[in-house]
DNA sequence: ATAATATGTCAGCTTTGTTGACATTCCAAG
DNA sequence: CTTGGAATGTCAACAAAGCTGACATATTAT
């Protein structure tokens, strides 16, 4: 652990290291996207379809309302998403069987190919970045990420992490 | 420096772990522009025209060809945000001395006022990311980033970095 | 003179978000 | 067994912020 008190020099705490922390996340975020819009482009979709595509695959059979919650956006916003994906095919959405107001969405073949196609692009980027920078770059990323996290997220992101912890 | 090379515990880079920092990236990017949107959103602003501010913030009398350029859009898409930076008196854009073509962009006080108001509000949420997370978590989460970017948008990043190396 | 550059602007389109209203289905509490 | 509330779907209208294409203007470079 990294101590945080005292004699410590604080020096990566100044207004300029923080802009220039702002201006890193502003850029990487850009390049984060750039793959998987790419290939979103080429078809009828866009990287909000990306995003539901990406958490159904990431927690299959889980609820419109989890997804709403998870991606932050109004059922409206959502629906029109998931209506397309699921006339073309690639998203599956079954009556929940104890509670039959539910939707439990699942991908299909399709969807799952797609899903790997996208993921595939992204995590290209992802791997390259993680190797470059090493492994203890990569645990402080991710600590900084989580700490920037709305505390909400920070429960969904961890629910999902919890795969193999 | 990290080692990159063979003896190396490669479990940084499995397709799980860049799952998750795909969803960190996520995450935390809601987080990260979470504060200044709640601002805006009381104005008729939105997050085009925070770039715009933030950028002609860090590098003044910039031309909107290079604005352009780091933001990434349209000059019809720019010129409409900062259409309206002007005429409500927050941006001035000056004619330029020896390229007469050229624009050069300057925050006025009411802009600079507005610009020090967004970004005290995401500069609180990353101070405090960074001082939970620790000095190696930061020089971490700098250089993930970094790898992460375009070519093109690093050199950009790295142009307005050089103010204090 | 002419070509290229930097900028601005008009019009129209797309994606993805928003509200508000309303219907349906179903669970659960009284 | 009725009724309230929850989960979902859907319609309409709207807004922000991207995009393309076309065209005008001023200025600089060749």
């Amino acid at each position: 652990m990294t101590s945080r008190s005292s004699g410590d020099d604080l020096l990566f705490l100044t207004d300029e290291k923080l802009r220039q922390g702002i201006e890193a996340m502003f850029f990487a975020y850009r390049g984060f996207t750039a793959d998987p819009d790419r290939i979103l482009e080429t078809m009828a979709y866009g990287r909000a379809h990306h995003r539901a595509i990406h958490f159904i695959s990431r927690s299959p059979g889980t609820t419109v309302n989890n997804l709403l919650s998870i991606l932050g956006v109004t059922k409206q916003s959502l629906n029109r998403v998931l209506r397309t994906l699921v006339e073309d095919g690639l998203v599956e959405s079954r009556v929940g069987k104890s509670d039959k107001r539910e939707r439990h969405l699942f991908l299909t073949e399709a969807g799952d190919a797609l899903e790997k196609k996208l993921s595939d692009a992204q995590r290209v980027r992802m791997r390259t970045a993680y190797r470059n920078a090493g492994p203890e770059a990569v645990a402080g990323f991710r600590a900084v990420l989580e700490q920037m996290m709305d505390a909400k997220m920070r429960r969904h992101y961890q629910a999902i992490r919890e795969k193999d912890v």
